[in-house]
This record gives C-alpha cells, sequence and structure tokens, in this order.
DNA sequence: GACGAACGCCAC
DNA sequence: AAACGTGGCGTTCGTC
C-alpha cells in the first residue's frame, strides 16, 4: 500500500491509498512533531511513502532515530516520466509545466528564534501547507507508467531511484568519519605550519622561489597560469599552456618543482585548511548528495567536492574505534553494463572470472591489457584518434553487438533524436538552434563551412548519447546495487541507521560502508551479494558478472583503487 | 565590487 | 598520447 503524506492545515495529512493508487481507508490527519513516531509506527515491508521530497521528510524521521523502508520521491520520478521516451503518450508527458517540475526550496527545520522564545508561537513550528496535491500526482504518475511501452523497466527504474534518495538521506545523516586531526597533520607535512587565508604556505614559497630562480624571474607569480607561460617561453620552453601533462613532457630544471608546486597548491586550494573548517563538524563530512543530478541518472553532489575527494586526502577519513570501513568498487563496470545491455555474449564472457580487459586481450582482439581499457574506453566515448580510436575497429569486429549498440546510439544522437538507457532514462535532445543552424547550412544559402560547423556539433552530440546509454544504465546498476545492500543492512539491522553497519560514500561505481569491527566480514558478503542482486534485477539471467573489489580498512586511504 | 569566461585539476 | 564521456570547484583576469 501507498502512504501518501501532505502538509494541510498546519499538520500532516497521511492518504491511505493501494498499491493501484485507489483509495484505501481514510486519511490520517498527524501533528507535524508527532510525525516521526507516525511513521515509525506505520512502517511495515508492504508500505511505500509517498512525499514531494525525501529530503523534506526523511532528515526528521532519520533524526528520531528512525527509518522508512521504502517511498516515492515523486519529484525525482516525476522528472524521470515526463522525458521517458516509453510513456511519451501518457497525459504526464503532455501536463503543462507546474509546481512538480520546479526544483524545491531547501528543507526548513523550524528554529524558533530568539525573539520568538517568550511568544505564544513558540511550537508553531509547522511549515506551510503544500500547495500542490500528492495523492493527485502520484496517481498521473502510476497512470503514466502502467500505460506505458515498459511499465516494468520503468517500475523498476522508479523504485531506485527514490531508494537511492533514501540512501543519499541517510549517508546525509551519517555524514562521512573523517579525522580533522589527521587532515590537518598531512596538510602541515606537505606545506608546513598553517596560515591564514590568502598567505602563502611556508613549502610553497619555498618551491615558488625555486621556480623563480630557475626561470631568472624574481616576480613570476606562480598562481598565474599567464604569467607563468610567458616565463616558459621567456626561458625558450616551447609550451602553449601550463598543462600538467604538457610540462611532463618537457626536460627543464624548472619542471619538477612546478609541477610540485601545483600539486601542492591544489591541495591547499581545494581541500586545505578552509575546506576543513567548511564541511567537517564533529568528525564527519555531510555531503549533499544529488540523486539523478547528473543528466545520465549519476549522482552530483552540492558543495564540498564529495565526488572528487582526492586520493591524497583520503587517509583522512578513518573508521571510529571499534569500527571498519568496507569499500568496495565494481570493476569494470561500464564495460560489463554494455556487454549485458548489448546482449554480447563474447564480451560478457571476456570479463567472466577476470579482468575483463585482461579476457580481451585473451580473445586476441588487442595485444595488451592497456590497449584493451583504452580501445574500450574509445569505444564508450567515441574516440577517434590516438591509440584508442584505432583500436576500436579491432574491437567492433571481436565485439560487434556491443559495439553495435553504442554505435546506433551515436547516429541517433547524430541525427537529434534521444536515447535511452536499459531502463528507460531517456537523453534530452538538442535545443531548437542546433536543429535550425543544421537545416540552413544544408539549405540553399548554406556553406561548407556552415557544414563543417553542423557536423562537428552533431558528432560533438553523438558522443554524448553514445555515452549516455552506457553511464546511464551503469548509473542504474548502481542504485539497484546500493538499494539491495540497504535493505540487507537493514533487515538483520533495524535500529537507528548509525547504530548498525551504514553507507557513508558513494561515487559512481564504489561504495563506503562504516561497520562495527565484529561486522565487516559479514557486511562485505553483503556487498557482494548486492551486486549480484543488482545484476539479476536489470539483466535477469544473461551470464554476465559484477565482481567487485572489496577492502576492510581502518582507513579510506588504505584502500587500494 | 559583481560577474562570468577561461584555465586547470580532481573524481568516476 | 593528449583526444574522447559526465561532472565540481577554485583561481585569475577581463568587462561592466
Amino acid at each position: 500500500m501507498h502512504l501518501v503524506l501532505r502538509r494541510v492545515d498546519g499538520g500532516v495529512l497521511a492518504t491511505p491509498l493501494t498499491d493501484a493508487g485507489t483509495a484505501q481507508g481514510e486519511p490520517i490527519r498527524v501533528d507535524e512533531p508527532r510525525l516521526p513516531a507516525f511513521i515509525a509506527s506505520r512502517d511495515a515491508p508492504d508500505v511505500r511513502w509517498v512525499w514531494d521530497d525525501t529530503a523534506r521528510w526523511y532528515p526528521a524521521v532519520l533524526a528520531a532515530g528512525g527509518r522508512v523502508g521504502r517511498c516515492t520521491d515523486l519529484r525525482l520520478c516525476r522528472r524521470i516520466l515526463r522525458s521517458a521516451l516509453s510513456a511519451r503518450g501518457s497525459a504526464l508527458a503532455a501536463a503543462p509545466v507546474d509546481g512538480w517540475d520546479t526544483v524545491v526550496q531547501e528543507a526548513r527545520v523550524a528554529r524558533p528564534t530568539h525573539a520568538r522564545l517568550f511568544d505564544d508561537a513558540l511550537f508553531d513550528v509547522s511549515p506551510p501547507d503544500d500547495e500542490s496535491d500528492p495523492v493527485a500526482e502520484l496517481r498521473a504518475q502510476l497512470d503514466a507508467v502502467s500505460g506505458s511501452d515498459a511499465p516494468g523497466a520503468l517500475r523498476l527504474l522508479l523504485t531506485a531511484e527514490s531508494a537511492g534518495a533514501l540512501v543519499a538521506a541517510e549517508m546525509f545523516h551519517a555524514g562521512l568519519p573523517w579525522r580533522a586531526d589527521v587532515h590537518e597533520r598531512l596538510l602541515e607535512d606537505a606545506l608546513g605550519p598553517r596560515v591564514p587565508y590568502g598567505v602563502r604556505p611556508r613549502r610553497l614559497e619555498e618551491i615558488a622561489a625555486v621556480v623563480r630562480e630557475r626561470l631568472g624571474d624574481p616576480s613570476l607569480n606562480p598562481d598565474s597560469p599567464a604569467d607563468v607561460l610567458k616565463s616558459l617561453r621567456r626561458a625558450g620552453l616551447m609550451v602553449t599552456s601550463t598543462r600538467k601533462w604538457e610540462l611532463q613532457e618537457i626536460e627543464h630544471p624548472v619542471i619538477e618543482p612546478l609541477l610540485e608546486y601545483k600539486r601542492l597548491a591544489r591541495l591547499l586550494t581545494a581541500n586545505g585548511w578552509t575546506w576543513l573548517d567548511e564541511w567537517v563538524q564533529d568528525g564527519r563530512f555531510h555531503p549533499k548528495y544529488l540523486v539523478g543530478g547528473v543528466v545520465t541518472g549519476r549522482w552530483a553532489a552540492d558543495g564540498g567536492g564529495a565526488m572528487q575527494l582526492p586520493k591524497l586526502v583520503r587517509p583522512a577519513v578513518v573508521a571510529d574505534e571499534g569500527w571498519k570501513l568496507v569499500v568496495a568498487d565494481a570493476a569494470q563496470l561500464e564495460p560489463r553494463v554494455l556487454a549485458a545491455m548489448s546482449g554480447d555474449r563474447a564480451m560478457a564472457a571476456a570479463g567472466d572470472g577476470r579482468d575483463l580487459y585482461d579476457g580481451v586481450v585473451a580473445s586476441g582482439a588487442v595485444e595488451t591489457r592497456q590497449q584493451a581499457k583504452g580501445a574500450m574506453l574509445g569505444a564508450m566515448y567515441g574516440a577517434t584518434q590516438g591509440e584508442g580510436g584505432r583500436l576500436v575497429p579491432r574491437l567492433a569486429r571481436a565485439y560487434p553487438d556491443a559495439l553495435g549498440l553504442v554505435e546506433r546510439a551515436a547516429r541517433a544522437g547524430e541525427r537529434g533524436e534521444p536515447v535511452t538507457t536499459l531502463l528507460g532514462r531517456t537523453s534530452p535532445v538538442p535545443e531548437a538552434s542546433w536543429f535550425e543552424a543544421r537545416n540552413q547550412a544544408y539549405a540553399v544559402e548554406g556553406t561548407p563551412a556552415m557544414q563543417r560547423a553542423v557536423e562537428s556539433r552533431a558528432r560533438s552530440w553523438g558522443r554524448f548519447t553514445r555515452n549516455f546509454i552506457v553511464q546511464g544504465t551503469a548509473a542504474e546498476w548502481a542504485l539497484a546495487w546500493m538499494g539491495s545492500l540497504r535493505s540487507r543492512l537493514a533487515e538483520r539491522f533495524p535500529g537507528p541507521v548509525t547504530e548498525g553497519p551504514h553507507l557513508v560514500f558513494f561515487v559512481h561505481d564504489e561504495i563506503v560502508v562504516h561497520a562495527p569491527a565484529e561486522h565487516a566480514e559479514w557486511v562485505a558478503e553483503q556487498v557482494r551479494a548486492a551486486a549480484a542482486d543488482a545484476g539479476r534485477l536489470l539483466f535477469r539471467d544473461f551470464p554476465v558478472v559484477f565482481p567487485l573489489s572489496v577492502a576492510i580498512v581502518d582507513d579510506y586511504g588504505a584502500a587500494k583503487d
């Protein structure tokens, strides 16, 4: 059954509906402060909580030590359904833009201000009523799914997306264990004693002096790429930028200290003392995850650069005393997903029981693992040049089904058509000007230059759609993986989230679980079992495996990539 | 001073 | 080797 929550008349109304969305008993009125207790009392395996935004309802439940099993996040599901190709005939797809399409404001945890402390209104902390009707929205979404070309796949996608929203809220609640003292020691070892913002740390100052001296440029500002480029060229070095890869090609005494300067300056500005002060409180880093924040369905994060935690600072992620971190990442996830979604048995077999790239080498398609990896990434990204681009045709001969699928996605994108992931998430189409430019370039007034420009844009969009189907389906696998793991952990440890093993970090194909040491091995088994669950959910009995590398460690830095 | 483009690095 | 996907984010530097 569904329990649909809505704020009305200063309280919360919970409307029970059947799985099909029809009425099932009287709506129940709950006062806002009693909501966590109400949810705890009514949560059950067959209950699905329905709300507009998980981030607006779930934090209070978690703060009270509760949790829920399943939910429907209407706003996330609306976003998927609105654009889904398989539901394009639905009333939902045809409806005009309304409040459900717009980004919602932050969840406000109402706190009485000083001025209100002696006010009668002290306990009147309820958020305002909701304007939109979640019952009507749920019904519209259920109709869109049941009337679609692929109800099963869409249902699974919406379930996975909503489970992701629960995971994201729980990870935000728990936070990533972060030892500020370890981080500070790391910074001090690398940069020298802490300095105020805007002051160059001692070690950086020393390296800057060496760089200036070796370039014979006493006034050089090493933080200015333009300044550095000018100085390098004055010294006779033929470089076109100050990018790391370009500098690495050069033989000159200044290169080594310059690269070291850039490395440390990056540490200072991206994850230095300022970052530590801003993002780590009480031993936890609380990044806000944006479920489906990337167009392909991948997650994004808001603030703190959570999805790009440099390897350099990962040693500061340390499990609590008596706890461990279980770090797991899926090996060659995207090629395996591509093999499965395209039904390419030869490619799936290449990854059976071994590193998939080793299997590609064993098949004779290419000679080295590096070549296999370069060619595979090239096939999924649309490489045309370099070694990757050169080897793609050899891969195409060995794995015609897999390569054919991404090739067709690229062609569709070049024509301006949408493509879809396995479960039905649909890519956007280019904006109107893209089509207008194309029409103009091939009309009588079109010039060869216009045609070249248009074709270049078309190929670029084709690379996007080519990658979309693989990256997006891999994101669906990852959602299923996390969702299954979450259920497995909750089943054995039903208490408050942070009292048992719980997810604390996620980056595309990698998860970190914070677990009591005595349960770490059990958690590692569950993580592997959940990966197998995800494979079956998406690809049923297709013979593809999703091996993980799993490490049980005290700190994240100790988990080798 | 605010803003945004360009640059460059980090993650997957 | 440096083109080939999705992003976040901090700095410099030019413009308004």
